[in-house]
DNA sequence: GGTTTCTGAGACGATTTGACTCACAACACG
DNA sequence: CGTGTTGTGAGTCAAATCGTCTCAGAAACC
């Protein structure tokens, strides 16, 4: 990297130029576009500035490698997750959560975007750790509605969070990635109850 | 494709070319190795080439496009599944197959395959082909092993090979997938069991 | 041993990649 | 509201890569 490493400082004061905020949130987006639609090597400084209606010059000053850039994609384009409210029925609970998972699966590209991640994580550490923090992210909504029945003794207490993980969201997952097919309301309610009959003590 | 669309016929008199089948070796592996070192990304023409000692020329001659490469490459680099043989007692026969399952996972790399054809199915028919027949294959043992307990009706009726699947194999990918680490025999069995107490009648 | 045919080296134009410059417009700040 | 700062786009540049093609030589086939 010849070129200054932070010539625009991107905030001054803690205030962010209006510029940087339009050509970051342009780019982004436009990234984010490609990605679901193209597939992930079709992130590149060339196709997004062109998406984007940005200068190709102005890729690079922002984000020098196409890791800075995907990274920074992946991550914009994570929705946040709503948590649901617990009603503290177990099964309803773990229904309602999987309901939001396979909702995130469906409408959101989070497989496309899960395989991208999975696919560059061996190579570059802040993709890895974006893929473990995507890993964190979605196993912790199932986890927190497990736990409390756990430690009341209603569940298996050997049960950790990636067990759980594993014998929930793994297989509306496999489903997903591997069968393509909608995952319907029954699946869902097999799986929950599937593992309920497993693990309940 | 304007140089002549098969002049190295590959096969004559149901003969291969000595030097075909040799350069066609050296390729595939050299292809696999970097598949799974550096990502599939890394495999290319050029790369290869270099890799297996190659003139480039050659790589474009047997393969004009990347899809082409790379298809190769993953049929080439999937291991043969060899079929347990069935004891007749269901727990014991899918701690077997899932054994062979996740032996499968972790020598050969089977997920980075995965993830790779996972990535190219939805551009290139012929490696949505090869990711069908793969989940196909790994599903299969799984199945067979299911079937008779479901027919004498010792399993539930309603199950399905997509079911069986996702309920064996998807935790156990879940794992393998995510939490990286290895899975164990322990993981197996409960696997197992977790699928059995639920789907025992 | 003669013929076929596969290979490697290299050349080629086209395209892509990063890096860099510079004029200009838009912002921040007094 | 004017002035100085700073991000931006257009465009240039060398290097690398891509896909194609030619050609001489080596090696396999018969």
């Amino acid at each position: 990297m010849t070129q200054q490493d932070v010539q625009w400082s991107t905030e001054i004061n803690n205030r962010v130029d209006v510029r940087v905020a339009r050509t970051r949130a342009a780019v982004l987006d436009a990234g984010a576009r490609l990605l679901f639609t193209e597939g992930w090597h079709a992130v590149t400084h060339l196709r997004v500035a062109e998406e984007a209606g940005v200068g190709r010059a102005t890729m690079y000053r922002h984000w020098p490698t196409v890791e800075d850039l995907l990274a920074d994609v992946l991550v914009d384009c994570q929705e946040p997750w709503e948590a649901a409210e617990p009603t503290g029925d177990l099964r309803v609970d773990l229904i309602t959560e999987l309901d939001v998972f396979v909702g995130a699966l469906q409408l959101s590209k989070l497989p496309e975007i899960i395989v991208a991640a999975m696919e560059r994580a061996p190579t570059d550490p802040r993709i890895q750790a974006m893929h473990e923090s995507m890993t964190r992210i979605s196993r912790h909504p199932v986890w927190t509605v497990a736990q409390a029945p756990i430690e009341r003794g209603e569940l298996d207490p050997e049960l950790t969070e990636e067990i759980v993980a594993a014998h929930t969201l793994g297989p509306i997952l496999y489903q997903r990635l591997f069968d393509g097919q909608h995952v319907t309301r029954s699946d869902i309610e097999r799986t929950v109850d599937a593992f309920l009959t497993a693990f309940a003590t």
